[in-house]
DNA sequence: CGCGAGATTGATGGTAATCAACGAACGTGG
DNA sequence: CCACGTTCGTTGATTACCATCAATCTCGCG
């Protein structure tokens, strides 16, 4: 691993206040993986058998389920996944599959679970970091009961707007159909989702999207920070 | 608070482990109070004061916006709500109101956080219980995003007939108003998918549904562990 | 240039929301 | 005890939203 991604990883919010030994030793134990764009990582059903950590690329959890199946969440650098079935000794509810060429460390789940007793200032992190993996995921379920798709999509790029700098133009950084599945539409929906938000504001240059009137999109949008917010 | 009562609020997991003393002093700086039906216990954006215990009646979770409202999920004896909120010391993301006469635990945010510092079992207590609010989030996001409104019934009456001794005979314990916007549909539609249901052995009367093939509406609802378990 | 995957567009059907009316159940007050 | 009114539930008609199927288009890449 490189120094500058052990640094990274340091930094995240589940590690920054742990000890210095009980990262070191999360680490060492941990494999750091390539794997190339399309490979599943888990599948649901599985025994939770290691913590996943983005270093590098990006990541889609997804679900099965009905015949159908849909994006939970996108994982970019640096983050984490599947943190609860680890911590609970259970299986996985989402599988993960990478979306680009990604490096991935993988650390074992009875590690976490003997650092969660041995080191207070992780154990506190994992109550903090949970409690977040839970509200996000409530937020998600208001988003899909209350919404209609037009309303997430717009929300959906205000808020991306924002993360990527706010400079009026989001760079999507992988395909449609999965920004589809992600907000709970099929991608034909989707691109006609788009043409509707075009009276509002949205040019779309392939995977660029333009947003010149984001006061008019969002009164369409009407964001709302117990939805929309990451905090 | 009746003895009967501490020992059921003792044996919840979320205290079973606790040390005696963090158990007595929280309980000891709650307050139990009594509620008539329909009164709002908390408002979402508030912040979050006190830990919820439900000890006697029914409390619905609920949450609005873009000009709905939805329920999130019905909290029965012996459960607690908001917990996340109050662990990072957050506004809440749902409101919560009485539908029948109710008796409620409310225990002062601060003093859970300091429970926290203090006892490690109630420590990873509380990991227990934040990955499993996790895990029924991340399950009824995939119930909401894979199945339909009469999938998402017929599934909730086989768990609730079990739940309540798999006699074939449910008994709901609220409005079916309050059912069908647990189940994400409208009052109008819940009832129509009740008719969709005859013909799968579901009969109603009243507030008591009949499940006469549970077979039958198993090969409809296709039930999913992963999405229906409480674990 | 031609292929193929992804994206778009069109046509259609199904699922669900909305609006409106009616009916049943319950509680209250006469 | 009954009449009335309110609330909840059901049913019907209509509209909006979304999924599906099919065809075409775009673009990157061999």
């Amino acid at each position: 691993m490189r120094p500058e991604d052990a640094a990274a990883i340091r930094d995240l919010p589940l590690f920054s206040d742990a000890q210095e030994e009980t990262f070191g030793d999360l680490v060492r134990a941990g494999f750091l993986q390539r794997f190339p764009p399309g490979v599943v990582l888990i599948n649901e059903r599985d025994p939770a058998d290691f913590l996943h950590v983005v270093v590098e690329g990006l990541v889609e959890m997804f679900a099965t389920g009905s015949g159908r199946d849909t994006t939970i969440s996108i994982v970019r650098p640096v983050g984490t996944f599947i943190l609860a079935a680890v911590l609970n000794d259970q299986v996985y509810l989402q599988s993960a599959r990478t979306l680009e060429k990604s490096q991935v460390l993988m650390i074992p789940a009875e590690r976490v679970r003997v650092a969660l007793g041995t080191d207070p200032a992780f154990a506190r992190a994992v109550v903090t970091e949970l409690a977040r993996g839970y509200r996000r995921a409530i937020k998600e379920v208001k988003n899909q009961k209350l919404r209609t798709g037009a309303e997430r999509l717009s929300n959906w790029l205000l808020k991306e707007d924002v993360a990527q700098g706010a400079s009026g133009v989001v760079n999507l950084g992988f395909e449609k159909r999965v920004l589809s599945s992600l907000l709970g539409m099929t991608p034909e929906n989707l691109s006609r989702a788009f043409s509707t938000l075009r009276e509002h504001g949205v040019t779309i240059h392939g995977a660029q999207m333009r947003l010149t009137d984001r006061q008019a999109l969002a009164r369409l949008a009407q964001p709302d920070p117990l939805i929309d917010s990451d905090e």
